[in-house]
DNA sequence: TAGGCCATGTAACCGGTTACATGATTAG
DNA sequence: CTAATCATGTAACCGGTTACATGGCCTA
């Protein structure tokens, strides 16, 4: 999925200027598909205008920019189906905070802490978020994203509160010593149903 | 977090060839870090080698093509402790079913269920190729990585299938009253319809 | 006998980011 | 006075992918 797709499904939702998709691709609604950045949406809507699957008009504003608006028209909305209709690509997630337990041995308890704060903050931040954003929003079909992305990120952040001392031990090459062997996987059930929605 | 790191945390943990970084950074337990492909690893390693910071040695086998055995060593350690004590970037989640969830009212009913199955097959895949990896894998420090990322495997599935019913639902434009206008996301009001078909 | 697995590597390409240029307005 | 927000756009760069070249072995 490209900027290009990413640009066709919010105009399908909304007319918006150039400005206005990037905020929606990296803090809104849209952030859970691909971020774009100025460099890659502005040749893509340029380039869609040119292929005749937008329109675009101007605005004039008091005390600001002026801005170009863009909307889709039907050309624009069949290509969008046609991409949506083939198969999804398996969803991917990506952590440098998992990459840092990996090599748990490596950092001392201290970093390590460090680095489970910062991170669990940033999921808090984002719960909180995605909280905003629901409220926010209108009734619509693609409404149960949100309610799913919030359960997600809920039993996210719990798992790791309810582990922090397990993750932060595991930390330092201490433990590697045989007098004391963490009960590792036998002893860690996953947590089988923990309602958080 | 680039394929670079990515090496040296893998050659931290076990010695390796390319081509076995390429399967663990795809498939095995260091999917969630970066993925890397042949054409990005291999280059990393040489430099990596040039460095000064892994070592290479030549295995010659049977029937099979020899293969270069890389391990790390000190200054490597140094400098993958180095990228792992600065601060992670937050985590990142993408997936192409979310977006056909998003615009749902523009594919019908029967595509959507398509799309539901073959999204929810996958994840039940990935649950269950995580089982696998947890059993294969020995004990040590960064196995909470494993129940963790099982426990939100299973959460993000069973939300999918308690919810079938509703999203499949939630495709096609006939399903809803026909009082409303595409949902606004920001609070901001969609202004008039341009149609320049 | 076709295709998949092992195994290494390169070159062309490309989709994206970063940094820059420009400039008025408002909030701290 | 500074920084942020609004707003558009370009050019250089870069990290990564795709496709290719090579070749023996094993399985269906």
């Amino acid at each position: 999925m490209n900027v290009r797709t990413l640009c066709l499904a919010i105009l399908h939702h909304r007319e918006a200027t150039g400005y206005e998709i990037r905020k929606l691709s990296t803090e809104g609604a849209y952030a859970y598909f691909v971020d774009a950045s100025f460099g890659s949406i502005y040749p893509a809507l340029a380039k869609l205008e040119d292929d005749g699957l937008v329109s675009c008009r101007m605005e004039q504003q008091v005390g600001k920019p002026p801005r170009k608006v863009y909307s889709i028209n039907e050309k624009g909305r069949a290509e969008l189906r046609a991409n949506l209709q083939e198969p999804p690509k398996r969803d991917t997630y990506k952590s440098e905070f998992l990459m840092i337990g990996m090599c748990a041995e490596l950092i001392d308890p201290e970093d390590m802490a460090r680095a489970f704060d910062h991170h669990t903050e940033q999921v808090r931040g984002e719960v909180q978020h995605m909280e905003e954003l629901s409220a926010a929003m209108p009734d619509g079909p693609g409404n149960w994203m949100q309610a799913f992305g919030h359960s997600c990120l809920n039993h996210h952040l719990q798992w790791l509160m309810d582990n922090r001392d397990m993750i932060v031990a595991s930390a330092g090459s201490s433990k590697l010593d045989a007098t004391q062997l963490p009960p590792a996987l036998d002893g860690v059930q996953p947590a089988e149903t923990d309602e958080v929605a």
